[in-house]
DNA sequence: AATAATGCAACAAACGATTGCATTACACGA
DNA sequence: TCGTGTAATGCAATCGTTTGTTGCATTATT
């Protein structure tokens, strides 16, 4: 121990009790290798001292690393910041999940820029398995990693002949029930919100055209393609409203952040909803019950699908080989529409 | 290297360069010791086989963590969630400084049932310092682990005799300036929406307090003291606005959450805002610009106060030993007042 | 009373890096 | 050719654990 007296390790600790280190480590695990009451006295003398093992050192031992990887890799999307709200709600989730689970969490926000991003923290040792939270523009380089590293789920996209594995909701499917909802509502005439480079936003527009095709409207739509953050979105959207000749009656927006600066703008507007527009934002996300009139929305299940990851991740952390998630979305009514 | 001939430390490298372990060490460090061919030779050798050196050896080896523990202390606070979004914005922001000083982060979810909870991480040599979101009801825990531990920020109260370091804002002067803008905006009947229980409101609430007995207002104060959380106050206040006779034309409530909850139940109730009552909130959420209509609020400058406590914190890592900063709240007038 | 069986604890070798010090290699001048 | 100085590398200890193996006392067995 160092001159304070403090105990650093559990050679001091063993010099306390009089015994060896490799006896306090059995000790402190309570392994019923030592004898219950030489067990029972170093235990109490690590009370006294408020010592706890140092856990790198551990885990370099035992070779496991206690914390998994939660990556947040912002690809395109280089002004969108962690704190999205859709980020972080799935973060809380997770969070809440890994804790359960005895592992702590290593959050990393990671703006691509080499290609290595992804096995940096892969090979640093530091981490039991990665999270991707979405898949931005990196599907190569996580599908190269997927090849040889087993631990690693992805939230997003479950796109054909890809290597890893993913949780995702039917985005396609999603955008489909929101547009027969607006139908059944009574809207003929339709406005997207939202930019299809990111590839869920262009499966649920594809859902969207779809429905429409089926209900032979395929022409009334139209689309504001704009890069949507929460920041971008109320400007472009209200600037949209300025420019349009006719409003259109049904809005989906491609997620919940641009919907609700959709009943903004609208409110500025003086345009009621759902009294002249109908709306419906994608996600769910927990505000979507607190705006004004509360939004409807395509749920994404984030509780279920954060469960599902990590499920997932600790089956193949185990070496087993799993396969992709896809979550069926469901339509929540509220006051929107 | 095993069956597979991937390499898996220096050592293996080391072989197949045909030098010694700690040669390839201070090769991949880039030491000048080494010869500039020797150097690239390895490196080159490292970057076939896609190789990364430990980092927990590392880090075992050269005593730091590369991690910073963030803890999310939930002590009365059962019921509330990470991803509450005043956490989750604080983490964004967090998360993002931490990157750019290129650490990581090491995220725990506290329920603090043992007094245990602080000391495990700080001693469990994971970590290299810990930033506290939040005291919650712990003050004697952190306080007794400040006093021999330097690496540790709080993110809160500043307690009168307080041991452990923190940032926060001005709560109380938040408090008055709200009122004081409700006054000059006309009010003369006030709510206060929050449960002082928490030490914050209580603060808030006591300026709210000073700034109407300042103008001879005591009187005209309700208090709906219920435990707020995003999922129980709207249920509450709208609760409460069918049992009140006449409702205050000045409502404050103790965060941006709760005055969101307040905004959807006025205007439910068929309450204009700001045409009969005026509304102000607490934090300044990135949600504050989104709500209908946008909501006026005290700005906590969370951004501000997470580079304070992450430079606080690289600071008291260095050794120095710093003191707690108050940030001053500011007034953020949108259309809700 | 001699031997086998058992229970405890110590020893020492990992885990995968870093780093002070010792050693080798090489070039150069005498 | 030898000595000397310097540049480049190797050696081995170290960080703080875990854990297989070994050794030493007891106790049980006949």
């Amino acid at each position: 121990m160092d001159d304070q007296g403090r105990v650093r390790n559990i050679t001091d600790l063993a010099r306390l009790a009089g015994v060896s280190p490799g006896t306090v480590s059995r000790a402190l695990a309570d392994s019923s290798l030592i004898a219950k009451k030489t067990r029972e006295r170093i235990q109490e003398i690590a009370r006294e001292h408020d010592f706890r093992p140092n856990v790198m050192a551990r885990n370099l031992r035992i070779k496991r690393a206690g914390a998994i990887g939660v990556l947040i890799p912002l690809g395109h999307e280089t002004g969108q910041h962690i704190s999205d709200p859709f980020f972080m709600t799935m973060l809380g989730h997770l969070a809440d999940a890994l804790t359960e689970r005895g592992h702590d969490l290593l959050l990393s926000r990671v703006i691509p820029k080499d290609p290595h991003w992804l096995s940096r923290v892969v090979d640093s040792g530091r981490v039991d398995g990665v999270i991707l939270i979405g898949q931005s523009d990196q599907l190569e380089v996580i599908d190269k990693v997927a090849e040889r590293y087993l631990p690693m789920v992805a939230w997003g996209a479950n796109l054909p002949g890809q290597v890893h594995c993913s949780v995702g909701s039917n985005n396609r499917k999603g955008g489909e029930i929101a547009t027969r909802h607006l139908i059944d509502r009574g809207c003929r005439n339709f406005a997207f919100f939202g930019d299809p480079i990111a590839p869920e936003i262009a499966e649920r527009l594809e859902g969207v055209r779809s429905a429409l095709a089926q209900n032979g409207m395929s022409d009334a739509l139209n689309i504001l393609p704009a890069h949507l953050t929460a920041e971008t979105a109320h400007p472009a959207i209200s600037q949209w409203l300025d420019d349009t000749k006719t409003i259109p009656n049904g809005i989906i927006a491609a997620s919940d952040v641009i919907a609700m600066s959709a009943l903004r703008a609208l409110s500025e507007h003086g345009v009621s909803v759902p009294g002249e527009v109908h709306v419906v934002g994608y996600d769910d996300l927990p505000f979507a019950n607190q705006t004004v009139p509360p939004l409807s929305t395509i749920r994404q299940d984030l509780a279920g699908g954060a469960a599902h990851l990590v499920d997932i991740l600790f089956r193949r952390i185990a070496g087993e080989k799993t396969d992709s998630v896809v979550l069926e979305p469901e339509l929540v009514i509220r006051q929107s529409s």
